[in-house]
RNA sequence: GGGGUCGUAGUUCAGUCGGAUAGAACGCCGGCCUGUCACGCCGGAGGUCGCGAGUUCGAGUCUCGUCGGCCCCGCCA
């Protein structure tokens, strides 16, 4: 077997005479009869070879036989295109190989679709074929970017100190939470293990361990429905810190993100992050996940507009709900389909209504201005600062309603509007959640990070009064409107963990028996500890502008979890049950 | 569990009011062509209209069911 010199895509003028032999895929043949032009690609990219019967008649002959995504090698001599021939599109445009020796390392199938950077293949073809999708420069860039990423994080973390550890895959199902992959066990017939959701557990004990500083980039599993943002395996930077604070989290974890931005994406992020607490992001942006790169923020109009006639509003406020707006600059020219299309879209999150008035010159317009005053009306417009032009829209309901109705409609807006720029990077630190929040349909507090986040201290009196009130010391990292990461001081004491399960409704025997090894843990010298997990497919998503994690991802599954490519999941046959004494009970 | 949308040649699509032999482009195969790079020109092959029922003289087209892709709600500590 001959010996490849380099790669086709690295060939530049300053190669012009060297003898050469390169090896990849055939991108495309060009015959012209007595001349054969074959573009030549691998993973750098591609470069043109040129058959010469003159040069190499037994070439010649092998490059007739070429076709699309055939493999092959050839020998010959690098030289400058002729003058008008070179092709600025490539990188390899100023040069091309003189072809003298030719083989075919193996021939292939015409390509189901063609390997190209934009194809316009179906996702579902793409996915049957991941191997040929995965040839395409776009997500060669994608996986590249990733793998990049991985370098600069355990770079980072080793430098400052990080333990690397593995955690097991074979684990323990625990309550709450989402629902868990479940592995059977032979040798415990009956038994299962389940596939961690997050070494949560394992991280803490490792804190325990005195490891001191932990990190692991791990895969995660859950069984819940998919998203173009969710795959039920996907990969987070686990990472756990003892003796800290949160100011001894945030700050460090800022410098990981911003090495990450600057390594993939030569951009930098000033420092330090923007903060906001869960209720002022709750108040101005509608969610918990406020995409800071444009303004128009949600405005509380229920003071304004109290009193009014008008049903909708004065309903929503006798029953202790809210009026709150946002001014949609420059739309004043929607015409009413669009204010119905908004209005479709908003009652998804259970809004009943969105009440439009338009900014004109001549004042403020609205079909529903005959139930509000002219001093009323401009009232509204002065509290939104509206100006001719501009579109105000109202939504009256309970707080949780109208936050996340304006909350998306602003997204959707922004959207509409072209505000979304992908090349800015608006990290912003979310803090102080509460630490539970009350399950109507359980009829239960559950908690809202997970049940081992430690409570603000002077919050901690509030277990025995108003457990809604109490604050987390828990945080969450989002990225132009996208949740990248999560995490929080832990409960390092035992009492304080107790007084937690109680308030779950987890008693002490299932307490004892679901994470019994923890809280046994807790009582042999647990260090103050906390940490944060990042969601490595999100923050790639962000990097490389991906709209789905599956372009993020070398195998990824479809929407109903299955792979295409590989058929997984899949029957299998009786023994295999019998030996794991699963018995099948199927519709 | 629910809502929306799509499924016709290898690929991307068109297909009228239910009507005769289901079309186009790209790709593929063959021929010609010595400076192309989305090469060009000539010719050709290629179809389980996702699958199954039903209505009808007749179904790619209408109805019902079903399978699958994508987006969303619920779900995702």
């Amino acid at each position: 077997m001959w010996r490849r010199t380099g790669y086709c895509g690295e060939l530049r003028a300053s190669h012009v005479g060297q003898e050469v032999i390169l090896m990849g895929w055939v991108h495309r043949r060009r015959d012209h009869g007595g001349l054969i032009f074959v573009d030549l690609r691998d993973r750098e990219g591609q470069v043109q070879v040129v058959f010469n019967p003159e040069r190499g008649q037994e070439a010649y002959e092998v490059a007739r036989r070429m076709r699309p995504e055939y493999v092959g090698a050839i020998r010959g001599r690098v030289a400058m295109r002729p003058p008008g021939t070179e092709n600025p599109a490539l990188d390899t445009g100023q040069v091309e190989v003189l072809a003298e020796e030719a083989r075919i390392l193996n021939e292939a199938r015409t390509p189901v679709f063609p390997i190209e950077e934009e194809t316009a293949a179906a996702e579902e073809v793409r996915l049957a074929y991941r191997y040929l999708d995965l040839r395409r420069p776009s997500l060669q860039q994608n996986l590249r970017l990733r793998h990049r990423v991985y370098q600069v994080i355990r770079s980072f973390l080793d430098r400052n100190g990080f333990i690397e550890i593995e955690t097991p895959v074979l684990t323990k199902s625990t309550p709450e939470g989402a629902r868990d992959f479940l592995v059977p066990s032979r040798l415990s017939p009956g038994h299962f293990y389940a596939l961690p959701q997050s070494p949560q557990l394992f991280k803490q004990l490792l804190m325990v361990a005195g490891f001191d500083s932990y990190f692991q980039i791990v895969k995660c599993y859950r069984d819940e429905d998919l998203r173009a943002d969710r795959q039920p395996e996907f990969t987070q930077i686990d990472i756990e810190m003892s003796f800290v604070d949160r100011e001894g989290v945030l700050p460090l974890m800022e410098e990981l993100i911003a090495e990450i931005f600057q390594a993939a994406k030569g951009v930098k992020l000033p420092r330090p992050f923007p903060r906001l607490t869960f209720t002022e992001s709750f108040d101005r942006y509608g969610l918990d996940n406020p995409d800071t790169r444009f303004e128009m923020d949600l405005t509380d109009l229920s003071e304004v507009v109290r009193g009014t006639e008008f049903r909708p509003f004065a309903d929503a406020l006798e029953s202790g709900g809210v009026v709150k707006g946002i001014n949609a600059h420059g739309c004043s020219d929607y015409s009413r389909k669009d204010i119905e299309e908004l209005t479709d879209y908003i009652k998804v999150f259970g809004a009943k209504g969105l009440v439009p008035f338009r900014v004109t010159p001549e004042g403020v317009s609205s079909p529903m201005a005959k139930f509000f005053s002219p001093v009323l009306l401009e009232a509204i417009r002065g509290v939104l600062q509206g100006s001719p032009g501009d579109l105000l829209l109202l939504v009256a309901d309970q707080p949780p309603v109208v936050a996340e109705a304006l909350g998306r409609l602003r997204l959707k807006l922004a959207e509409r509007l072209g505000l979304l720029d992908p090349h800015k990077f608006n990290p912003v630190w979310v803090t102080d959640f509460p630490l539970l929040e009350f399950d109507e349909k359980e009829g239960r507090w559950s908690a809202v990070h997970h049940p081992f986040t430690a409570p603000v201290g002077e919050d901690v009196p509030l277990f025995d009064t108003d457990p809604g009130r109490i604050r987390a010391q828990a945080y969450d990292l989002i990225i132009n409107g996208q949740e990248v990461g999560g995490g929080s001081i832990r409960i390092h004491r035992r009492e304080v963990q107790a007084k937690m399960f109680q308030v779950l409704g987890i008693g002490e025997e299932e307490a004892r028996a679901k994470f019994g090894f923890l809280l046994e843990a807790l009582e042999f010298g647990t260090p103050p500890h906390g940490g944060i997990a990042f969601g490595l497919d999100r923050l790639i998503m962000i990097l490389t502008g991906a709209e789905s994690i599956r372009d993020v991802i070398a195998f990824p599954k479809t929407q109903k979890g299955q792979c295409l490519m590989s058929k997984a999941p899949s029957p299998v046959d009786g023994a295999q049950l019998k030996e794991l004494r699963i018995k099948l009970d199927l519709p």
